[in-house]
This record gives C-alpha cells, sequence and structure tokens, in this order.
RNA sequence: CAACCUACCUUUGAAGA
C-alpha cells in the first residue's frame, strides 16, 4: 500500500492525476485496499488540478468502501473550494464535518479565511476568524500571513504593517511567506525603501532569503526602474546558492525589455537554456513583449516562430503583444493574419486584443473597419473596457464621424465605463 | 512509528499632457 501511496502522490505532484487515478484501480486489482492517506493523496492531486468534482466523486467512492474521510480530507475539499471560489460548499463542509463528528482544525480554518479573503471579503474572513476564535482556533502565524497578503494585495500596507507587528509583539514569528507577502505588497505600493528594508531584517530575524524571495526583490527593482540593481541582486542570490528559477529569469526578461535592453534580455534567454531553466509562455510572452516595443518586430516573430518549434504554446498575451507590435509599425497585413490564426486555434481576443487592433487602423477614412471590429467583439460576448472605447472614439472622431463617435460615448458611459 | 492538507513571486493596452 505505501509503494502504491507514493506512486500515485508523485503522480499528483506531476500534475498526472489520471495516471494516480489509475493506479487506484490498479491496486484494488492487485487485492490491495487504498486507505484514507492513499486516498488523501489523490484527492489533493484533484483538488489542485482544479478538478473539484472528480474530488468529490473520489470522497463518496471511498466513504462507498468503508474508508471515512479524515480532517485532511476535509482540509483539501476546503483547500479546493477556496480556489474556485466556491465559498458556499465551503461553508456547508463545517456542517459536514459537524455531522461526521470530524472537527475543523487550523488548517480547516486557514483555507477557509482565505477563501474568504479571496472572494469574499476582509471582513467577512475577520468575522470568520472572531468566531472561530469563541471555540478553539487559534490563528497561527499562517493566519496572520494570509491577512497580510490580502491586506498587501488591497494596497493597504499600513494596516499591513500594524498587523506584522502585533502578530511580532504576540508570540507568532514571521516566516519566509510572511516577508515575501510584506515585500511585494510594499513593492507594489511604490515603496522600494520598505521592501528592501524588510529584505535586509529577515537576515537580522534569522530568516532566510529563498528563491521567492529574490524574486520578488528582483521584481520590486525592476518595477522602480532599476534594473541594475535587480541584476545585481541575480548575482547576489547565485552567490548565496539559491538557484534561480524560470521565475527569476523571466522577470528580468521583462525588466530589461522595459528598459529598452532587449540584447541583454537576448543574453539572458540563452543563459537559460545552459542552466536548465526552461523557458515558458511567460518567458516568451515577455521576450515577445520587449522586441516589439522596440520596434524589432521581425525578431519579435522569429522568436514566435521558435517558441511554437520548442512545443510551448502560445496564449492570449502572446498573440496580443505581437499584434499591438505589429500595429505600431503598420504592418496591418500580419497583424489581421495573426488575429486570425488566435482565433482559428480557439483563443479568444479580448479587450487588448480589440483595442490593439481598433487602433491600428489606419487613420483616414476606416471608421467603419474600426466599428466592425468593435461589433464583432460584442457578437462575441465580448466586453469592451475602457481601453476598447477609447481606441473606438477616436478613431471615430478623426474619421470626422462625430455622431457616431458621439454615440459610442454614450453607449460607453452606460456601460459603467467611465472616460479617463 | 512514518507517508497526505492551509499562506508568498514573473508576462499584454489607447489617446493626451
Amino acid at each position: 500500500v505505501a509503494t502504491y501511496s507514493g506512486l500515485a502522490y508523485a503522480y499528483c505532484r506531476a500534475n498526472r492525476v489520471s495516471e494516480a487515478l489509475q493506479l487506484l484501480t490498479d491496486m484494488k486489482a492487485a487485492g490491495l485496499q487504498p486507505n484514507v492517506v492513499t486516498y488523501n493523496m489523490v484527492i489533493d492531486g484533484c483538488g489542485k488540478a482544479g478538478e473539484m468534482d472528480t474530488a468529490l466523486e473520489l470522497v463518496e467512492k471511498m466513504r462507498g468502501e468503508g474508508t471515512e474521510p479524515s480532517v485532511v480530507t476535509y482540509n483539501i475539499l476546503m483547500a479546493g473550494f477556496g480556489k474556485a471560489g466556491r465559498m458556499t460548499d465551503a461553508e456547508r463542509l463545517f456542517d459536514q464535518m459537524e455531522q461526521a463528528k470530524c472537527a475543523p482544525n487550523t488548517v480547516t480554518h486557514n483555507s477557509y479565511i482565505h477563501g474568504l479573503c479571496k472572494f469574499a471579503s476582509l471582513e467577512a474572513a475577520f468575522a470568520h476568524m472572531e468566531q472561530a476564535r469563541q471555540k478553539d482556533f487559534v490563528p497561527d502565524a499562517v493566519t496572520y500571513t494570509i491577512f497580510l497578503d490580502a491586506l498587501s494585495k488591497a494596497g493597504k500596507m499600513d494596516t499591513a504593517f500594524q498587523m506584522f507587528q502585533e502578530m511580532r509583539k504576540g508570540s507568532h514569528v514571521p516566516n519566509v511567506f510572511t516577508y515575501n507577502v510584506l515585500i511585494t505588497g510594499f513593492s507594489k505600493a511604490g515603496k522600494l525603501e520598505e521592501a528592501c528594508k524588510l529584505f535586509q531584517d529577515m537576515e537580522k530575524a534569522g530568516c532566510a532569503q529563498n528563491q521567492i524571495t529574490y524574486n520578488i526583490t528582483a521584481g520590486a527593482l525592476v518595477k522602480a526602474g532599476k534594473i541594475d540593481l535587480a541584476m545585481e541582486m541575480f548575482e547576489d542570490m547565485k552567490r548565496k546558492g539559491c538557484s534561480p528559477n524560470t521565475v527569476t529569469y523571466n522577470t528580468l526578461i521583462d525588466g530589461l525589455g522595459k528598459e529598452d535592453r532587449v540584447d541583454k534580455a537576448l543574453l539572458l534567454f540563452q543563459e537559460m537554456w545552459k542552466t536548465g531553466c526552461a523557458p515558458d509562455t511567460v518567458t516568451y510572452n515577455a521576450l515577445i513583449h520587449g522586441l516589439s516595443r522596440a520596434g524589432q518586430v521581425k525578431k519579435a516573430l522569429q522568436v514566435f516562430a521558435g517558441m511554437k518549434q520548442q512545443g510551448c504554446s502560445p496564449d492570449v498575451i502572446t498573440y496580443n503583444c505581437l499584434i499591438n507590435g505589429l500595429g505600431k509599425v503598420g504592418d496591418l497585413t500580419e497583424a489581421y493574419r495573426l488575429l486570425g490564426e488566435m482565433k482559428r486555434k480557439g483563443f479568444t481576443p479580448d479587450a487588448f486584443t480589440y483595442s490593439a487592433i481598433i487602433s491600428s487602423i489606419g487613420t483616414r477614412g476606416n471608421a467603419d473597419e474600426a466599428y466592425g471590429y468593435y461589433e464583432e467583439m460584442k457578437a462575441r460576448g465580448g466586453v469592451p473596457d475602457v481601453f476598447v472605447y477609447a481606441a473606438l472614439v477616436n478613431k471615430l472622431a478623426k474619421a470626422g464621424d462625430l455622431d457616431r463617435a458621439h454615440e459610442v460615448f454614450q453607449e460607453m458611459k452606460s456601460n459603467g465605463c467611465e472616460p479617463t
């Protein structure tokens, strides 16, 4: 049983859920009965793959075989519902647990709180915490980190930092996750000083920075336009024995592209292969974006071709970057070709795509064409946003079609888009 | 006796000034 369980776990970690499911069948065929732990590992694999329905079926199957779910089983479901935004189902789990006489633990509450932060509100999450506290829930470092993350993502860094202080006043020791969350928050809020200060504080606190800490901090430097410092951080990271990963490279390639240093970005891209960091869709997108904004559309298309050749799938963002770049240099033929290609491949052009297309249409006399794309977008179920409206109004106005421009402008407002 | 569950990082935008 242990052997099978281990293998099932490995499959799940590798995102190969179907093989793990097959393994359960094989086990039974071999006369072995999977236990809760085996099931939990596979159920978790399903949950992480977003297959909550399969996960639920497995729980039923397990029950049918006379094995009752454990707290961990419920926790797995709680986390899965939380990630999928199925908060009603998550709430119902507490009732089911009560019926099964299975007491929720810290992990159960933390997972639920995380879901609430993401899909309901911070207030709802706080309320749950207070309520659970009346029973026997004691918030831990993870609980704090979840709240700190939510506050950081909402840009409420003052509150976050206050909570961080409270946390330390209590007996909770901030860990790498805690610091990482806060550094991200400060970086997003444009507070580079504070972000860097926390990075340094970690050492004093005896909390070792990890790969993610470096990635976040390098990203913070990139965002602040300090690409050279970000590159230094990259060297520092390696010196300290912390290996860069694909995200590290992606961050830097993006930063270099935005500072108009695509040449250096290309060098890093080459380096990735040597270091065993496989470029992914994000890598290619960042690179293609950098090349496009530098006006090097030819090169961008070459990279795009290479991407496909490597078996890395383009996504909507890839196409958007290319279409945008092509539009800017006036290569409409190629831009339209790519628009067609993306549709053919089953991608849904979004507001980014249409705003790029509409803006790229020549200035003279093509108001109808621009308007046509706007209608196409709506017909395909797309929701135009400010950028699409702005591009369209602009185009119509420049073509002298003031009546229609005004009409679209009104439509925009009635669709809840405020002019900027 | 052990194996399973919760929190953190990267990519796409028009005009104008």
